[in-house]
DNA sequence: TGACTTTAGTTCTAGTTAGTACATAATACC
DNA sequence: GGTATTATGTACTAACTAGAACTAAAGTCA
């Protein structure tokens, strides 16, 4: 097996979600956040909170990062740790009325900024890549399952 | 505007690309290497070494971050800086001895590990994913471009 | 030749990342 | 009820990341 006809396809995987990254976190930046702070921000938002354990799910931030970056949005006030009233165990992360605001104002806005890569697509088109996607997706996810079988 | 069609797009770019990062990196950690310093490694392999420059825009890591990544791998001398013969500015980084001995060892070993993902996969829906890809790619490249002229 | 600009690499800062070890709380089982 | 296991979040480490400021070496051009 010396022809691999799969590295084109990772190769421009990683550079098409560089290339996303770039553009996006450029743009959060001028917001004054971080691409995961954005991201906690935009899964608070229209919600009454919810524990670590969702957020990190939601995000696929990993638990130890997450005690950070909500750190720094707690600093910021933008968040705020709750006991969670069921689970001793568990605190409940939601957006402070700062956190709200912030939320209604940039999310829009950031989502307006993303539209302009796609003014070109048809839907057809983002139905495609999207389907793309979820198959390789998939396949990287069989992949690991087997390894763990193998185990 | 409040149809955002595209965002399925970006939610599978994200997820995708994790998996990959995960499912690779994964692998790579077994063999006593990080994702960027494997990285460095196959793109100098079968070179006789490259500038930090050519090295930073081969492998998409900026040159502040290079330089750490270069100190670690050296300490594991695995590679050496060289002086650059026609460009006092400029240092040449190559694989040592060690290095082109692990390079034999591990690259192969982690183009066997990805192509277990793609055993599915038939020539043209490879092409057909890394055709989407590089749509994508353009787009964002494309949009990035217009920031610049209307900045 | 001398002043200005650009380029290559390093250093520094703030932040993210995964992974591991840990404390505490909840659950399961006997 | 008491013990073993599992789950939640935190602390810590080593590494990567982009960005900005910096040094030194070229290149430019008048």
């Amino acid at each position: 097996m010396t022809h691999k006809p799969f590295m084109p396809v990772l190769y421009e995987l990683v550079r098409t979600y560089q290339a996303f990254e770039s553009y996006s976190a450029a743009h959060i930046r001028t917001l004054g956040l971080t691409s995961s702070q954005f991201d906690i921000i935009a899964t608070l938002g229209n919600t009454d909170g919810m524990s670590f354990k969702d957020l990190g799910e939601k995000t696929l931030i990993t638990k130890g990062t997450l005690t950070g970056v909500v750190d720094r949005l707690e600093v910021k006030a933008l968040v705020r740790r709750i006991a969670s009233p069921s689970d001793g165990r568990s605190q409940m992360v939601q957006l402070t009325r700062a956190g709200e605001k912030l939320f209604a104002k940039i999310f829009p806005a950031h989502l307006c900024h993303l539209a302009q890569v796609f003014s070109a697509y048809s839907q057809k088109n983002l139905d495609n890549t999207e389907a793309a996607l979820q198959l390789l997706k998939e396949a990287f996810s069989a992949a690991s399952t087997n390894l763990e079988g193998a185990a």
